[in-house]
DNA sequence: TTGTATGCGTTATCAA
DNA sequence: TTGATAACGCATACAA
């Protein structure tokens, strides 16, 4: 194992010179510099870990919270977790997958928590090390998400341009903020149109909507387009038109929220918003260790602005 | 924080007792052996992870490789993740994630690895860590994986059961083990039963299996039954069964494999082959763990039993 | 700007 | 069976 003192050997200066190049360069004159430089590359010095960690009172290590059901777990979580680890990979962060809140908060830098509900406040509340949620809240915690509201708004827009007389919104029986504010892109640019914003809510689930369209068949004339607030209740939706044998996307459209995985699995492919996951996960990450550089100070909310993907389930 | 020192000095023994009590608590006498639990038990101690794996040369990090595109992902790579994660966790490991080949392998301490193909043993036999791969393989590489031969051998079993009278075999079109273990569950018991087995094969994607029904739906006769290599295969058979109105399951029955979120997308909800994918996670992590224990020596393979879970897709 | 000494918490080695 | 000491690799404080 190449370590910094062999690399001092190499470029005949002390080992804190060594570290200073990696950790304070500006400390370090331009010419050492290059010299360290070049023993680092020639020797292949990959720096350990464990003794930095040790030596900073750290432990390179971040636990992931999912405070949602494993069962019930949407498949974008992986896309989140991909997104997490190649955020702290760059800082040669590993990570901790928990699933419990009584869990073991200790040998770790820092949380990032997802699924967190209004009910977990008082226990985010307690956390003693910076925190980064992922998931729109009001309660004044540092979070990254989709910009909620700027997609239904999208979705809806798109809908109108495409004639749509009437929409209708399928929303998610939740007290949360992403559902207010999913609900709320709908809302302001329905009035903005002089249109009437019509809302109905249910569980997230498929066969509930599907149900639903079942139960309320006859109050959709033609021309209708739903927009979902999720994949899985617009997944439900289109079943439930197929059922009557609906014709999608001309007579009635649909459009999904989330776009990972179940937009694909619907037959026909739904349109939605697509939110980028993936990119999400490393904004939570980046979010984290910059908070943790600066000692737990507050990052405020980041939305990420999410994309239009135009299917079958609307017209073109 | 508690350190090793704290703890030995509450129960007036030298830190190395302490230490030994935790590592090798048969070279310490039961007397100190409580008064040192009690002092644990007492300040909370909790076990500084980044030193131990300094003065071990360990990281205490494994790494995962997902070698299969992200994009074509299978929801169930998330319940292995959780597997694994418990299963690490239980060590006080923590986890990299890595979906690239050309990466860096130091700082951890082994590898579990998974959507390693063919082609992919070279890579595989230049890795210097310990190494467990999930999914089976016939180049000698430890594993863990569903035992697919008994499951297909069950599926199949219980269509034959449930009185259908001819089988087909929907596979995959790749040239691995676990698909020839499949393979072999089918036609195996379709000997013993002195029926003719019959084997298509094509790409992993649901609308191939839809597109083969509709290219060969006068093919199959009414009380056919479709044992299918996966969830996504099954799905588009249905969905070309259901296309031609067919009965499903009173005329035809389709049985897929895998149990990971597709099958309760399905309409009708498939019955299929369950693995215990997060138990197989958590195998994943426990064996390699071991084999880290044991530097590196071989760990052989380990066959986890599937689940039948009959749904609406098959006569009950 | 650069170098020396010391400590982070744990474990292995060796002596008692 | 138990304890003292050194070592793991790096970073901070301080001295030069």
């Amino acid at each position: 194992m190449i370590t910094l003192s062999d690399v001092a050997k190499k470029a005949n200066v002390s080992k804190m010179t060594v570290s200073r190049v990696i950790n304070h360069p500006g400390q370090v004159t331009d010419e050492l510099k290059q010299l360290v430089f070049a023993a680092m590359k020639d020797l292949d010095y990959r720096p350990n870990v464990a003794a930095k960690a040790l030596a900073n009172n750290r432990s390179q290590v971040i636990k992931f919270f999912i405070l949602e059901d494993i069962d019930t777990t949407e498949p974008y979580y992986m896309n989140l977790l991909f997104g997490i680890a190649k955020g702290l990979d760059e800082k040669q962060y590993a990570l901790q997958l928990v699933t419990s809140r009584n869990y073991d908060l200790g040998n770790s830098d820092g949380y990032i928590i997802t699924g967190a509900r209004a009910k977990d406040q008082e226990w985010l509340d307690r956390l003693e090390k910076p925190a980064v949620v992922f998931g729109e809240n009001r309660y004044g915690y540092d979070f990254v998400d989709t910009d909620n509201k700027q997609g239904t708004t999208m979705a809806t827009e798109y809908a109108i341009a495409k004639n749509y007389q009437s929409l209708v919104f399928i929303g998610i029986d939740v007290k949360e903020a992403f559902e207010y504010s999913r609900e709320a892109g709908f809302i302001n640019t329905m009035q903005q149109h002089q249109m009437i914003p019509k809302i109905y809510r249910m569980a997230n689930h498929s066969h509930l909507s599907e149900q639903f369209i079942n139960d309320n068949w006859q109050k959709f004339a033609r021309n209708t387009a739903f927009i979902c607030a999720s994949d899985r209740l617009a997944i439900g939706i289109v079943r439930g038109l197929a059922h009557h044998d609906a014709a999608i996307p001309n007579d009635f459209g649909v459009f999904g929220f989330d776009g990972v995985f179940l937009d694909q699995v619907s037959n026909p492919k739904l349109a939605t918003v697509k939110q980028p996951i993936q990119e999400i996960g490393r904004l939570c990450a980046r979010m984290l260790l910059q908070k943790i550089a600066q000692s737990g100070s507050p990052q405020g909310e980041l939305l990420v602005t999410p994309e239009l993907v135009i299917r079958d389930s609307m017209r073109k």
